[in-house]
DNA sequence: GTTTAGCACTTGAACTCATAGAGTGCTAAA
DNA sequence: TTTAGCACTCTATGAGTTCAAGTGCTAAAC
């Protein structure tokens, strides 16, 4: 992931930065006389007409049609933004300011990452995105049933990470607030740190013989806990503020548009994005930007995603950034994401996370 | 709400009905020859134009441009599909295999309006809508505080309805699982019912009295209590496939599409269309439909809305429904939004309304 | 009184043609 | 290596034309 364009003249990368940064402004090709008039150079237009036809060969400058200006390829954004990148260091100055726009809302991490994606899209005035990864099929670490009425319990079923999920039982015979704490006890033996696939028949028939009062409850609740587990929490996206980016003249065709729209739709493709740079070697933790169709996400078409991910204690959580058109405003969007990813990383931190005491340390016994 | 049409001659009905169906199944304007060669009538292209030029006086038909055929007006989809909701008669035919679609993947309300919103969208080939109105500031009726370990307790609050919430709390001291129940106790002897207004420093003081252990974990759960109270469900809207509707000529300009964007974005406009028929005394739990600029809503644009609200227990808890373009197929989409609402309302009474037990009868008790 | 035939009229869509403008590539000179 | 100049390409724009569809209206027919 070196600079691919160290080997061009510094008169090069200041044409292509040129380009690239009049294109972002203005949206239209950019032509030698224009570079030539901009006072950045003491070379003619001819001059740079050269280089520039020498950055096309290279692959980081094309033209729309054969006589108009160029515009930067993917390759070409690639560099640009590689070069930000590089000299970007964390202002950190705003996110005093966005830690407490966020800070208004304290909530669950669902909430505040809705709010980062609303707030993202309200800065940048491109669409914000939040999302937040499934969490396969976790195993629930602790259960509690609670007595509501005579035949109606709720059943809290609790995450290593404390998040929680709820469901409603509702029977067709009496119940005692008894049975509501045997219910319990028998699911905090039998099924603690059990992922979905592992809870079969025989564990079934074990946690009926403990509560004798109400096979039906227990079978109830154990289908519950097993649909509640396997179903997981299926990950989500939140596209906020798309509507600004009709604004924006690449997407006055409805073509650029249907992409995006799928992407809010669809869901797993952005998730992949995140899953993949959970695995892989090289998340620094630092702003990532993809442009176009790298990385195979075919939706993304002719946008491009800026975006940074949330941790809590290490362990990735989910991610917040911007999608707007391929010539976005870099520079903004850059420290704004990661501003806002820092002051969701600090809320969140502060906010301390509820664990679970060590047990079975997130491998599950396979007893 | 009687047939405003009911003035017109049985030719007139016919010809309006056919440019109806004619310019849903083309799209394009209806002119006096097609209708003519349709076969369906005996008279001639010139007394269908005279027909027509009157219909087109009383608001029913217009002509895009004075060369072209007709199209329905607003009130002209209005006769259509009041005629056809008078003759339908729910079918109620495909509801096993809607209902066996849907429960499949039986969850939580939450969960199955997304998976409606869904199978709308694929059946057909429309954007699929799924609603659930917000809970305003709902009051609690019991809680139960979970210790999960020394400096970490799970709060959950549950609803009238037996919905329920969980929120974490973590402490900077020790506890011990005993300081759960007291604060349970605290809770569930000062706050069950007390809408979010109402907590207020005396009822905190009371609290801290009765649990001299920890007053910062009473000082931290009433908070809790009250944001989760405060901020309420804010109400839901799931729009799926909306791609869909970008195959359909009356969404090729971005103009249109803006509008759908923004709805799904702002997501409060559809929140008050069945808020309003909520309160609104002409609820008869059928399958309602809404044309372009009718009711106030503004963003719907060039689109129409068919929906039918989705109860337990008399009391509506959501809606389904398609948006689409003006010139949608009627028929299929009706039986169909009629069919997947009555589905799911079949699927969650059979899956019975856990309640609490009546207690404050909805009002709270303001001591 | 209602229906029909015929005709003039209007209008949008599609097509051609010409023009202007922008920007390039290339060659030859500095 | 840079520059000046020039021919070339391509797009966008606008005017002019034709074409087809469909109407409104009038006068005749049932």
């Amino acid at each position: 992931m070196k600079q691919k364009g160290e080997g061009l003249s510094a008169r090069k990368q200041l044409i292509l930065r040129t380009v690239v940064e009049s294109y972002i402004e203005n949206g239209e090709p950019v032509g030698s006389k224009f570079l030539c008039d901009c006072g950045k150079f003491t070379c003619s237009s001819a001059t740079i007409r050269n280089e520039m036809a020498e950055l096309e060969t290279l692959g980081y400058l094309e033209q729309p049609h054969t006589s108009s200006g160029r515009i930067p390829t993917e390759t070409g954004y690639r560099f640009y933004v590689d070069l930000l990148l590089q000299n970007y260091n964390s202002a950190a100055g705003d996110v005093e300011r966005i830690k407490s726009a966020l800070r208004e809302k304290r909530a669950e991490l669902d909430s505040i990452l809705t709010q980062a994606s609303r707030l993202a899209s309200t800065l940048t005035n491109y669409t914000g995105v939040a999302l937040r990864p499934g969490k396969g099929n976790a195993a629930f670490a602790k259960f509690e049933a609670i007595y509501l009425a005579p035949r109606s319990l709720l059943l809290v079923m609790i995450r290593e990470d404390g998040t929680a999920k709820t469901r409603n039982l509702r029977t067709d015979t009496d119940l005692l607030p008894e049975d509501a704490k045997t219910l319990s006890a028998a699911l905090n033996a039998c099924l603690s740190n059990v992922p979905a696939h592992q809870i079969t028949l025989p564990l079934m028939m074990k946690m009926e013989e403990m509560c004798p009062a109400a096979p039906v409850l227990v079978r109830m609740a154990v289908k519950s806990v097993y649909e509640a587990a396997s179903e997981g929490e299926s990950g989500d996206v939140r596209l906020e503020g798309m509507d600004r980016l009709l604004g924006y003249p690449e997407y006055a065709d409805t073509e650029s548009i249907a992409g995006l729209i799928g992407l809010g739709d669809s869901k797993t493709e952005l998730l992949d994005i995140v899953a993949q740079s959970e695995e892989g070697e090289e998340d620094d933790g630092e702003v990532k930007i993809l442009i176009g169709s790298e990385n195979r996400l075919g939706a993304l078409g002719s946008s491009a995603l800026v975006y940074k991910t949330v941790r809590r204690g290490g362990k990735i959580v989910g991610a917040v950034g911007v999608i707007g058109p391929r010539r976005m405003k870099y520079q903004n969007v850059i420290s704004m994401v990661d501003s806002l990813a820092n002051g969701i990383n600090e809320l969140i931190s502060d906010d301390a996370p509820p664990l679970l005491p060590e047990k079975g340390e997130g491998k599950t016994s396979d007893d």
